[in-house]
This record gives C-alpha cells, structure tokens and sequence, in this order.
DNA sequence: GTCTAATTCGGTCGATCGACCGAAAGGAGT
DNA sequence: ACTCCTTTCGGTCGATCGACCGAATTAGAC
C-alpha cells in the first residue's frame, strides 16, 4: 500500500505549519504528527529522525525558491524594476511563511552544523545571484565605485535579511519604516540608471 | 545568609554561558544550575520561572549596552569614524557574545511576544540613535536625498543585523566579504564628507 | 543567646520529548 | 491463492523538561 508520496508530503506540510506555529524550539515530533493526523510512528518511518525531517523540509521549501531565482536571473528588466520585484517578493514571502522559515532555520543553524551548512548553501546561491547582478551593473553604469561585485552583493542583500527578522518580531512601520526605505532605494537605483 | 546577589549574579552569567553554548532552543534550568554549580531549586527561587530567568538575562546583557551607546551618541566625531567605530563594536560584539545574546533572543521573540516586546524596546533605542546622527548628519551634508532620517537608520542598521546573523551562521569572508563591504561604506562616507 | 526572615538544599511530581518495537494491514507480482 | 515487501498502527522505553515542596541552614535584628 505505497500511499507513500501522500504521507511524506502530508507530513512535511503539518512540519512547516507546526514551525510556523510554534517556533524551532516548540517543534515536536508529536505536534507534527497530530496536525497531520498520521500516528508518530510514521514520521520515523518516513524520514528516520527528528533532525532529517527539518533538513527534508528545508530542502522544500527552497526548491520553490530556486525557480523563482532562475527566472529573475534570466529577466532583462532594469536594475530598479528588480529591485522593485525583490520587494514584492519580501511581501510574498513572508504571507507564504517562508521568511519566517528560513529564518528559523537560520537560527536554529547557530546551534547545529548540518543545519547552518544547508542553510548557507542557500543563501551563497542567493549571494551568487545578487553578485551576478551587481557585476553586470557595473558595465551599464560605469564601475561600482570602491565596491566589488560581491560586496555589492552583500550590502543588497544583508539589509533585506535585518529587515525580515525585525518584521518577524513585530516592529511596524512607524516604529522602524523598513518597507519605504526599502523602495526609495529602488527610486535612487531609477536615477542612477538615468531613466 | 543573603549571599543572594552572589547567587543570582552567578545564575546569570551560567544563563549566558548555557546559551551560548546549547542556543535558545536547547536552554533548561537544569543546565544553568549545574554550569552555575547551584541546585537546581536556586533558579525558581530567585527568577520564579525559566521565563523570567531569561528576561532577566536579555536586560542585563542590555544594560552593558546602554552606557556605551549613550558614549557614542555624546561623541563629536565625523560620520565616517563613527561608523569606524560601528565596526569595531560589531567585532568586540562578536566575541563577548552579545551578539549572539541578541540574535538568539530576537529569534525567540517570534515565538513569545514577552521576548519580542523586550527586544523591540533594546532595538528602538539603538534606532532613534541612529535616526538622530543622520539627522544631525542631514545638516552637515545638506540633506539626505529623498530619506528621512528615519529611513537613514533603517538603511545603516539592517545590514549589520543581517550581517550578524551570517557570521554566527559560519560565512566566511571568501564566500560574503561583508567586512569589507563595511569598511568600505565606511570609505564612501569619508568622501561624502569631504575630509 | 534568641528569634525571625531570607536563603539553600535534595528530592519528587506530572508532562513531554525522540526513538524504537512488533504486529497488523495492504498491494504487487507470480 | 500465495508470497514478498512496503506501509500503517498502537504502545512503550528511558531521558529530560519546568515547577514545586518541606526541611535544613544561615545571617542579621534584638
């Protein structure tokens, strides 16, 4: 009775929605179990431990996300409108919950090696993207001053990853206008661009 | 026998050593008392509850930070050695652990919102701190382009979260030379100030 | 010295955790 | 019909968790 693929799928959705819930450090085997209304056993069966399920449902939800990067990559917009998307795609992801997973993840990896290596894999494919980007701006605009590509790199990115573990925590726009700094960066890009 | 701020003070500093050691998720009393070298009853009778232990741990973590924000907000050094001085603090910060306090608490915060609260309080203080130099700042250099300071501090504090949490995460410089992308915001500033 | 209140200590409670087991149930190939 | 392999299921193990208790100990007031 290979139900398999329904149980394994079933399970992994009950082990975000409980991530979601609960945080890293509430995450149980029980709990996942329950919301998926599959016996306890089954988790084991399936994915052999506690530890393999969070790195299984790590590895899935980035599978959504590595599509969604090649696209981008491929797009010919102009700098600012990608920038425009890349905050449009903050708003997507944090209604999806995937914000709030990777950040888990990435805290829990502060504690547990395999966790951090997986996570770093990730985001150095994130980096790699924002690099790429950024050495072709360089060409269109005319050098990026002192800055490599890489660091460009960096300083696109880091802000985006403060940003989502502040909004995670509450803040709201009064208290920390994240999201209007955010695109009038996207409007500086619009002029640099000579648009 | 009140040797009690001896206790509690000792209760504490295990509290920060277990943390740095297990992360957030793996915290017990239990560890903290044995680190301690206290029975484990010690730990309910000066905190009342885990929760109120770990509290405890984030204001007194904080409080070491107060004076020296308060030093740097007081000092009548140019913009770029003030964020000379930002790096520096990160690196001081990296090593006593703090920032790993801080991240660890932050995370936690997702999930409790007595944590969240109280980290949104230490963090609000660190922004208007920031808003304020770049309002002092928009004076020096006629302006700020289409931010407010608000928006300033936004853009010069997220990178550093974004940042510390790569670092604890095990990113090395060859893979996001995040360091040196600091230094040289830090460089950019300079000229903008035309020193 | 005596009394009082604060502190220390060892022990224990019920709940929850991850992991594992053997038996039962089901489908596929023959 | 029979076998073989996968999957499902309920139950249980030892370990660990936060919280609490009563008794013993100690410092300071008088």
């Amino acid at each position: 009775m290979p139900s398999d693929p329904d149980t394994k799928a079933q399970i992994l959705k009950a082990a975000k929605s409980a991530l979601l819930n609960t945080g890293y450090s509430g995450l149980s085997t029980r709990k996942i179990a329950d919301e998926a209304g599959v016996p306890l056993s089954q988790i084991h069966y399936h994915f052999g431990s506690r530890h393999n399920l969070v790195l299984a449902l790590l590895d899935r939800e980035n599978q959504k996300l590595l599509t969604r990067q090649q696209e981008t990559f491929l797009s010919e917009m102009p700098l600012w409108k990608r920038w425009e998307q890349a905050c449009d795609y903050l708003e997507d992801d944090l209604r999806s919950g995937y914000v709030r997973i990777l950040q888990e993840m990435t805290a829990a990896g502060w504690s547990d090696d395999d966790i951090a290596a997986a996570v770093r894999d990730i985001l150095k494919g994130w980096f790699d993207l924002l690099s790429g980007t950024a050495a072709a701006a360089a060409e269109k605009l005319g050098g990026l001053g002192p800055f490599t590509p890489e660091e460009i790199g960096v300083l696109a990115g880091m802000p985006f990853l403060g940003i989502e573990a502040m909004l995670l925590l509450g803040f709201k726009e009064k208290d920390l206008p994240s999201r209007s700094a955010l695109r009038k960066v996207g409007s500086v890009i619009r002029k640099l661009e000579g648009d």
